[in-house]
DNA sequence: CCAAGTATACCGGGTAGTGAATATACACGC
DNA sequence: GCGTGTATATTCACTACCCGGTATACTTGG
């Protein structure tokens, strides 16, 4: 019944996976994971020590082709630092368009489990988000603007995981255009800001 | 036993606020909010339809208090109106600090049931947000900024939901903050240019 | 043979929701 | 004033099911 030709482990992951997404944690059983994944719930459990631990697995194999995402649409923008970053929130804005979008899982997962407060999905959750804002800051760094580059990487992050929460509340993708616009003028505000009193600008946008 | 004097419809649904604040939604049972109301869960379904009703009913008792709150807040800031709805923010990054504080309810609440479209919560929860971001947008366009007014307010609901988001997430208010500089800078910027295309202000802050 | 991995069957506890009966209180005929 | 009817309000006991996790035994590859 493999028709899966994935090794058990990442089976169990990859099924975890869709159902997290399409369902949310709690709602989905552990019972319910062992059955898409084409294999008993004794095998989950010989794989994962718990269903904390299975969730915080899953969370761990989005975090880095989530930030990767982001690198590559940061990247494939037009225009300087502002522009690059509005490009982040315009292609969210596009796959916000989908039925299926369901917001950020770091984010979603961790208000469903934000009451257990030693949870292991958690850590995960917090280390991604530094992750994405460090990524952020250094970016800034390299437009120029060394003083205001961590302030910066932290709004935008604001503005990130309000896009997130509030698409997902209304499903109404133009907030994401709103968050792109925001992110722009705070980002052109901010580096030009930092400019005045900084050095002249050694910082490559390629 | 019923050392509360309250009706017994709203002695449950100070219970059920109790216990969904303290440990969210789907980890709080029938059961459990019966027991502390000091009812019967057999009380507790003649007065509500169901759970999800219940759900629903009590995010209705927050709508307007929280609401209240914004405008209070909004208005005992000092400053113009981009240090009012700072104002706001900082109020918040004060709350934060509190271990018991969690975060914005509607939004924790729609996030763990937004995998059901339909269920009742959501409706209230959408209907909330929308009436804090059209008092933002008033209170804009009584500052002069009419052709911005309902860009800005979506650009601070886009920071408050976001810093709710990430604030509880990291635990860390010094984002609350972040966020507070981001909604002055963006509120004065927004307002200075919707004033050069605008008529002179004839709308009044106080 | 042994260890990694799988299968069946089960456990104790928790879940939302219900059936049937009861208590309380107020309205009416007389 | 008193019985009676009726709607509201409340209780106890119960169902039918789902949950995370496990005990035990079996299979398979090196």
């Amino acid at each position: 019944m493999k028709d899966n030709s994935l090794p058990t482990r990442d089976r169990i992951l990859q099924a975890a996976g869709k159902l997290f997404h399409r369902d949310g944690i709690r709602a989905v059983s552990v019972d319910a994971i062992a059955e898409k994944a084409g294999v008993t719930k004794r095998t989950l459990y010989y794989h994962f020590r718990s269903k904390d631990d299975l969730i915080a697995a899953h969370l761990q194999t989005r975090d880095e082709p989530n930030l990767a995402l982001f690198k590559r649409w940061f990247d494939e923008a037009e225009g300087d630092v502002s522009g690059k970053v509005a490009g982040i929130f315009r292609q969210l804005a596009h796959s916000a368009r989908s039925a299926k979008w369901k917001g950020c899982g770091f984010l979603r997962t961790s208000v469903e489990l934000i009451n257990l407060p030693g949870h292991p999905a958690l850590v995960v959750a917090r280390a991604h988000k530094k992750r994405v804002e460090d990524w952020l800051a250094s970016t800034f760094t390299k437009a120029g603007a060394s003083s205001e580059a961590a302030s910066l990487a932290r709004q935008v992050m604001l503005l990130l995981d309000g896009a997130f929460s509030v698409v997902l509340l209304h499903r109404d993708p133009s907030y994401m255009e709103t968050a792109a616009e925001a992110a722009a003028d705070l980002v052109r505000h901010g580096i030009s800001n930092s400019n005045l009193s900084a050095v002249p600008p050694t910082g490559r946008t390629t």
